[in-house]
DNA sequence: TCCATATATATGGTTTTGCGTATATATTGG
DNA sequence: CCAATATATACGCAAAACCATATATATGGA
C-alpha cells in the first residue's frame, strides 16, 4: 500500500496555501529568499499574532525554516522542500506577480526595516 | 488597486486541491485527459454522492469542464485553466504520481469502462 | 410508459479552520 | 534587574468544510 500521508502530499502542501494569508506569506518569502515577522506583518498589513500564527502552521507543514538573529526571526522557504513545491511557488510566484504587487510594495517602501546579517562578528 | 480575488487567484485554486478527494480527482483527470464519475467513484473507491459533490467544487471553480455523451458526463481540464495552473497540476502530477499509483490501478483494471465516442452518428 | 443506470443536489450534523484578544516568552539596552 | 521590542501561544467563538444519507433528475432500453 502506497502512503497517502506524506508530509508532502499533494493535498496537504495545496492546505497550507490554501489560506490568503499564508499564501501571500509564502510567495513573499519564495520572492524575498528571506522575511522577518515585522516584515511581513507591514507588507501584509495584518496583525501580529495573526501572521505569527499562519507562519506557525507553515512552518509544522514543513515548508519554512526560521532563524533568530538579535530579536528578528527570519523565515525562508524550507531547505527540505521537494523540488516539485518549490516549482509550483516558483510558477505561481512569476504567473502572479500583480497579485503580489501591493505586499510587496508596502515591503519596499516599509522604514526601518532590520538589517540582516550573514555571519557573525 | 489590485485585485485580490480574481477567480483564479493562488489562494483559491491552491483551496480546490487542498481537499484528497478533489486533488486525486483534478491529478487523475489532468493525467488520464477525461474521465466520467463512474470512473472516478471507482478508482477513487468513495460513494457516487460524495465524487459528484468535489466535482461540483472543482468545477465552480473553474478548474473543470464536463461534457454529456449519452448517460455518462465525462470531466477535464477546464479549456480556460491559466497556464501556471495548468503548470501546477503537471508538476505534481509528474513528481507525485507514486501518490496515486492505486487509484490508477483501480482505474485500469476497472472493468466496463465506458466507452468514449468523439464525434457523432 | 416503466425500469434501471448515471449523476446531481439537499439536509442536518460534526469537525476544522480562522479570527480577535489577551497573555507569555525571549532579546536588547540601559 | 527593568523596560521596550519582537515574537509566540492560548482561549473562546463564528464561519466554513466535509460527510453520510436521502432524494431528485436525466437518459436509454424494453
Amino acid at each position: 500500500m502506497v502512503s497517502r500521508m506524506s508530509r508532502f502530499s499533494p493535498p496537504a502542501v495545496f492546505r497550507c496555501l490554501a489560506d490568503d494569508t499564508r499564501a501571500r506569506i509564502a510567495l513573499l518569502i519564495a520572492s524575498e529568499e528571506e522575511l522577518c515577522v515585522c516584515e511581513l506583518t507591514c507588507a501584509l498589513q495584518a496583525s501580529q499574532p495573526k501572521i505569527s500564527r499562519h507562519l506557525a502552521e507553515l512552518r509544522n507543514c514543513g515548508l519554512l525554516d526560521h532563524r533568530r538573529q538579535g530579536q528578528w526571526i527570519y523565515y525562508s522557504l524550507s531547505g527540505d522542500l521537494p523540488a516539485w513545491v518549490r516549482e509550483i511557488l516558483q510558477a505561481t510566484l512569476e504567473a502572479q506577480r500583480g497579485w503580489l504587487h501591493d505586499d510587496m510594495q508596502r515591503l519596499e517602501t516599509m522604514g526601518a526595516r532590520p538589517v540582516r546579517q550573514v555571519s557573525c562578528c
